[in-house]
DNA sequence: GAACTTATTTTTGTATACATTTTTAATGCC
DNA sequence: GGCATTAAAAATGTATACAAAAATAAGTTC
């Protein structure tokens, strides 16, 4: 496991603290190598969103908020829909099959947080990569990437997962059939029912 | 200057071989610093989207083409269309002072390529900032660093710099009025102006 | 001469060491 | 006690040195 990952998943089960900023020799000591690897995790995470400079020394890991979750959501629901809509045609037989067994996957039960959010992703890029739309894909997969954060209470607290396998299952079933608005309606609904619960949960605990 | 601005200038003025993979040791030697620091700039610029990846190893200085050009503009027009929108009716007398002193700098003749495009993204902020949506925000920051690669052709070979900086004066006064209609639609028009321009451009000298 | 191996060179990744900057603690003053 | 100023400590930024990996060149075989 890459060093980026390694904070990454920390980051994500909350080992390391939030709101007090993170040390360049803390970080070194904690993962046994020296500060110049963590500088170049550090600038991948900085670009990630998921550190933020603190003033003029150090980075803090931000805290997570229902404003920022919904503002991620609703850009996702809109952009993601149309990489879809651009994608639509032009998914072939290989993305499929991938995405079959991305599903498989991620019935797995001892995968990690960060492992479940790499293969969701994984999946939905099968769906929209094929849209050959470059800069749209990449603020797609950012927006995902920072959404990421949230994955903690996603697939902890809120047992969404289960309802989200169902869905996967049956969006691949009317993209096989070339049921363009049954399945835009659903990638739809599929957006909309997890960052509604996400937003809405995340409220309840403020 | 800043490191990391030297080398996005001398990119922006094709001072830096594009095609061919930039090793960090005929870099270190061309602005007499270190690896390290070299190393967080390419990192960062990576980021930017100014930089790809080459195979295992190097950077590589992306192609300009009008695909990209497009897909960004059209993003563009969508989101910043949208973020002025919330902002509309947030954007202060402080915002409006301070974008209108970033017209006047605008017209300096002695600036260059780089920082006539930070002062063009500066003057928007001020008018996209106080919607208060973060990550929309942050998405078309992005979006604008990234089209920035091509002002070399908007501000040089085009002439398009007097045609936008009436833009910016018209733009101000609609928001003095309180006229969210005609800003929204001029803000429209601005965006789609120079995108269009850009593009046909970039497909007649393919 | 083309394709595959192996050796050489180059380039990148990382540790250590030091200079500079920033933060924290201490001191004095009102 | 609160606040500004100064001194100590800590943290960052960068150079140098070396190890690991990659790209290139040379050699070998068919």
């Amino acid at each position: 496991m890459l060093l980026y990952q390694k904070i990454k998943d920390d980051i994500l089960n909350n080992r390391l603290p939030v709101g007090r900023p993170l040390r360049q020799t803390e970080l070194s000591d904690r993962y046994g190598v020296s500060r110049i690897p963590i500088r170049d995790a550090l600038l991948r995470l900085k670009a990630d969103g998921w550190l933020v400079p603190h003033g003029k020394a150090g980075y803090i890991i931000p805290d997570l908020n229902w404003q920022e979750a919904e503002d991620i959501f609703l850009m996702r629901l809109d952009l993601e829909l149309r990489l879809f809509d651009y994608a639509f045609d032009k998914i072939n037989k290989v993305n499929l099959e991938c995405a079959g067994q991305l599903i498989e996957k991620l019935d797995n039960k001892q995968l990690t947080l960060l492992e479940k959010g790499e293969l969701n992703w994984d999946f939905h890029k099968e769906l929209y990569f094929p849209a050959d739309r470059p800069v749209l894909y990449k603020t797609v997969q950012s927006l995902n990437q920072q959404y990421a954060r949230y994955l903690g209470f996603q697939y902890g607290p809120m047992g969404y997962k289960q309802h989200s396998q169902n869905e996967h299952v049956e969006l691949l079933r009317f993209i096989e059939l070339n049921d363009k608005k049954s399945a835009m309606c659903l990638l739809n609904q599929h957006i909309k029912d997890a960052g509604q619960l996400l937003v809405t949960y995340l409220k309840s605990i403020k």
